[in-house]
DNA sequence: GTCCGATTGAAACAGATGTTTGATCGCCGC
DNA sequence: GCGGCGATCAAACATCTGTTTCAATCGGAC
């Protein structure tokens, strides 16, 4: 009956030549920035030059397409924004936080790449779709635990929960910039020249606040420990 | 006409017996779940108990609706969260970033009361809505404020742009575990008790990770200035 | 050229959703 | 009792939106 599904092209093939791509690229802004709901199918295939029978054709669903485009985001982050940063995993634990932060922000405010694709996983993080999961534990999970690793090594006192939350702590400093950036904007408008933006300014400030943290808090270890063998 | 618009009712008069305050607290539910554009009025009206008509009625709009509902969640917010904790603005401040950052986060956390409040709030962050920006602009900015004076006096060397910055850091570390709730509740499955997410631990994670990097930052500005007037 | 499958196109369908309408009910002053 | 008025209700309306249908078109294989 019928022919709508092409459950084939696996995934990756570049077999139709343009809508489909252009599909996925229409589909990525508009989710990006309208969210799922809002974004229409009617609006994607408009900006994609494409018929409306198109994403039924090529996908099957608005909810295929939107998973088809998050995982092209999600392989276009993991791929231009390696969280080691371009870095060795022999460097300075200092170095790599800040490669590992730098990556982070310019993953979401990166603007010269078609900025959807930052905006897209976020977007995951605060309202997750169902089936999404997967790629998400695929993508954060590794991350997270590369970030546990350096902070282990900046601050070997911290442990279990302390040690997550401290890497929380590094993530929800990037993150906000990110969530809140429309809010923040707006409190900064008093300044002429808004507030700096830019990502080696966030990426210095994030960096020293959290390394600071860390300094701070291996210092109060090593004193309890002292006192402690003192005491004993 | 229509006799629909009731722009009386002075935002505050509590004339109507009941369906009205329905009404907002089924909205609120609704809103703070499924956001703007999910939500329906059916459903609204339905968790209320009232007639699909009563939403155009009482208020003229989904919009209006979601626009009053937003203003009832604020001023329960400033009322019920002041930023000052219930602290003497006289009290070290050290207690009052302690104070401040625990009533933040039991406006997004806490359960015993509607816990909508907080949900809608912090919706409006990450996606604001045109009209809104008032309200918000009235009860995060001099939260802010409030807030960059505390880190004022806890790292007098911050000034402008820095210490804004670290003030964000801070608001960023608390919203981080509302924003990423969800995704980050998934990361720590693999523990069996979950993730000790209950308001005394977070507040003191991030009351101790913002007073490390502090002191830090504090204790290396003094040695710069030590050296600096050595140097001279 | 012809056939066939893949792709595209225009139109329509079906369902959901915000909004409106006109009737009805309950209450209060007269 | 009656008229007026605020409030509620069931039903309908208009629009938007995801999806489907079926014909038209294109490109290559034979």
């Amino acid at each position: 009956m019928t022919r709508a599904l092409r459950q084939s092209r696996s995934a990756d093939s570049e077999a139709s030549p343009d809508t489909r791509a252009r599909l996925i690229e229409a589909a990525g802004e508009e989710f990006a920035e309208n969210g799922f709901a809002k974004a229409t199918v009617r609006d994607i295939c408009a900006k994609a030059a494409a018929n409306i029978a198109a994403v039924n054709y090529h996908f099957r669903d608005k909810e295929t397409l939107y998973l088809e485009t998050l995982r092209h985001a999600h392989r276009y982050s993991i791929e231009h924004y390696p969280h080691h940063g371009g870095l060795a995993s022999d460097a300075p634990a200092k170095d790599r936080l800040r490669a590992f932060v730098r990556a982070f922000l310019a993953k979401m405010l990166d603007a010269d790449r078609p900025k959807w694709h930052g905006r897209l996983i976020s977007r995951e993080m605060t309202e997750p779709t169902p089936a999404l999961t997967l790629i998400i534990e695929e993508g954060v999970r590794p991350q997270f635990a590369a970030l546990c690793a350096i902070v282990h090594e900046l601050a070997p006192s911290l442990k279990g929960e302390s040690l997550e939350a401290s890497a929380a702590s590094v993530i929800g400093q990037a993150l906000h910039y990110h969530h809140c950036n429309s809010m923040i904007k707006r409190l900064y408008t008093e300044r002429k020249d808004g507030f700096p933006f830019d990502l080696e300014f966030l990426t210095d400030h994030i960096t020293r606040f959290s390394l600071a943290a860390f300094e701070s808090i291996e210092r109060a270890a090593g004193e309890k420990s002292k006192n402690r063998r003192g005491k004993h």
